[in-house]
DNA sequence: TTTTATATACTCTATTAGAGCATAAGTCAA
DNA sequence: TTGACTTATGCTCTAATAGAGTATATAAAA
């Protein structure tokens, strides 16, 4: 961990670039294969993808990363875009800033002492199906980062079995009456506990919760803290490259009511099955699939094609359907509209 | 207007962080104040409060600025709360980021050739009514930057005298037919016009229009071009600070929506017509008085007090109001529901 | 032919949005 | 004191939508 150099900053030297900020572009790339999200990892910092500002020799997974240079770019997602297709085979229709990350302490190994990296974070979507990978550049499952927002098969055990006892371990801890209750309210409103409905999007705040619990890896990294027990749900990152991630998964699971993003992740034609698993995977949890289809089909962000489908399996050839990229140009703010469905 | 110098990046030095970059943090300070919205404006950018990193001469608006100092501040939001503190009498309740501006172009005047500035755009809440005032440092008005942005008394005339007139000269200019049409339905999206509905929180939209047809004064500073023309509908800022206000502006109307951020505008009791004369003031358009009532008191937002309030003008007493924080803590996505009404 | 699996059409109900009407409780002027 | 005026507040009505279910169609496989 970084511990900052004393800046001798006063009001001679309003400036304060002498810090050496550096500005680094965090990409989450997310493609949904087989119904399954998918995010682009790079594993090992140091890797030819990876040209992160500071070398590292840490192991670990991260998000690709690459430097704003602004000699060359005029705008932050230009440098974003330029990297990512210099760098990889993909090519990223979609591409949205997330937030501008700038945390001490968070950045285990990235920042030194001469150089303080500001990391922007990006979402980008892709179709993609034949990228070639290996142990070091590959798709990783989102869910394996986050097993608990996976809510398609029903509440994922590990709440139950791990979280749940995990944070009312950190309830007991509290110190004083009212930090007790309120650890318990920020429990509850985050993971749905007591008669609170689960929040999809809240991604961000219960990793931010588990982090403060200290029940994911990267707490324990960055604090350089021992604990007796070791409650750790999830695949880990390096830097605070997951926290970007859950950033990127709670905005794309909100963008997808109200924006026509989908059709960004999956290929030009398709079923509405494939359709609907594809939000499924994405907002995870299950849709009711006769009212989908219904308020698909009549939002206009859709237009049959005169051909059909069958091949996926034994049952009824579905209509193949493209996305209708007019309605960009009609309506004010078309999306996928979801009814939830555990069955 | 900033020309890059080139930089000398090569797979040696993989930094580049040579070209000096400064992160520089907007404010978009937020009051309503006799039902009207405000935005802390610092006139003159070289004035006390405006602690830019590259002091200027220029003249006119700015948003406050202050630098982020990362040896000094452990988040960006913190260093954005430390200035403010300093350098103005203000207390901002809520704070949120909101984008990461970078473009070349945009800065005119702020940036050099031995700095980049990279600007971090911020929103800040805040409800103060004796805040001393100067012609340097005042509250400007939102609709005076944004004057077809306020629909409260219905459709603004200065979008049908004006701006209409010169998006259809811009129209016209395109120089193919695709581009003609183009233009039109983009048009006609962001204004509203050919039976499309007027989407309030697309401000940002309109804006970034009305720069490209160049019919707000910023584009013409910034590229340095003449036009026969002068359509310079609303006052102007300096650098790209206008565009940053639209994206709050935008930012701010969407969030009133699902997240209780009213109560921040507010002092802490009051009427519900206060309240929803608050609200009216942020998204730009007249509410339906009983529904909102009933929305509002049916959220379990607020909870009366058995106080009463007259004054305010001849007429059945209002009762008073006061936030109930407790909500958070048990609703999922509180906001205010809003159902226009044009009467 | 029957079974199985998926696609697709249609129905029903509770909730909510959106708009309007009616009444209550004050002020102000003649 | 009375009536006009103003604002607050309670209540109703209707259309649209969400959410869930049932029924039928079209294919492959047994």
């Amino acid at each position: 961990m970084t511990t900052a150099s004393s800046s001798k900053n006063d009001k001679t030297n309003r400036a304060s670039g002498e810090a050496g900020i550096i500005i680094g572009l965090s990409a989450v790339i997310v493609a949904v294969q087989d119904n399954e999200p998918k995010v682009f990892i790079v594993r090992g910092a140091e890797h030819a993808l990876s040209v992160g500002v500071v070398p590292t020799n840490e192991e670990g997974d991260a998000l690709p990363f690459g430097p704003f240079d602004p000699a060359r770019h005029d705008t932050i997602e230009m440098g974003l875009r330029a990297w990512v297709k210099e760098q990889t085979p993909l090519v990223p229709g979609y591409v949205e800033q997330l937030y501008t990350f700038g945390n001490r302490g968070r950045y285990a190994g990235q920042s030194d002492e001469f150089h303080r990296v500001v990391s922007v974070g990006y979402l980008a979507l892709t179709y993609q199906e034949g990228v070639k990978t290996d142990d070091k550049v590959f798709w990783g499952d989102w869910y394996s980062y986050f097993p608990w927002e996976d809510w398609r098969l029903g509440k994922p055990k590990i709440i139950s079995d791990v979280i749940e006892l995990g944070l009312k371990r950190w309830v007991a801890a509290a110190e004083t009456k009212e930090e007790k209750t309120y650890r318990r309210t920020r429990a509850d409103l985050c993971f749905g506990l007591d008669n609170i409905p689960w929040d999809e999007e809240k991604v961000l705040d219960r990793y931010e919760l588990l982090y403060e619990a200290r029940l994911v890896y990267e707490a324990i990294r960055d604090k350089g803290i021992k604990v007796d027990y070791v409650l750790v749900p999830g695949r880990s990152m390096l830097y605070d490259h997951r926290r970007i991630l859950a950033t990127a998964m709670g905005r794309l699971r909100g963008k997808l009511k109200y924006r026509p993003v989908v059709f960004e992740l999956v290929p030009p034609e398709f079923t509405l099955l494939q359709l609907q698993k594809t939000v499924e995977a994405i907002v995870g949890h299950a849709l009711h699939k006769q009212n989908f289809r219904r308020l698909v089909e009549g939002s206009g962000m859709v237009e049959e094609i005169p051909g059909k489908k069958s091949a996926e399996a034994g049952g009824r050839p579905a209509a193949l359907f493209r996305f209708r990229k007019s309605v960009v140009y009609e309506r004010p703010a078309p999306g996928v509209k979801l009814s939830p469905s555990f069955s």
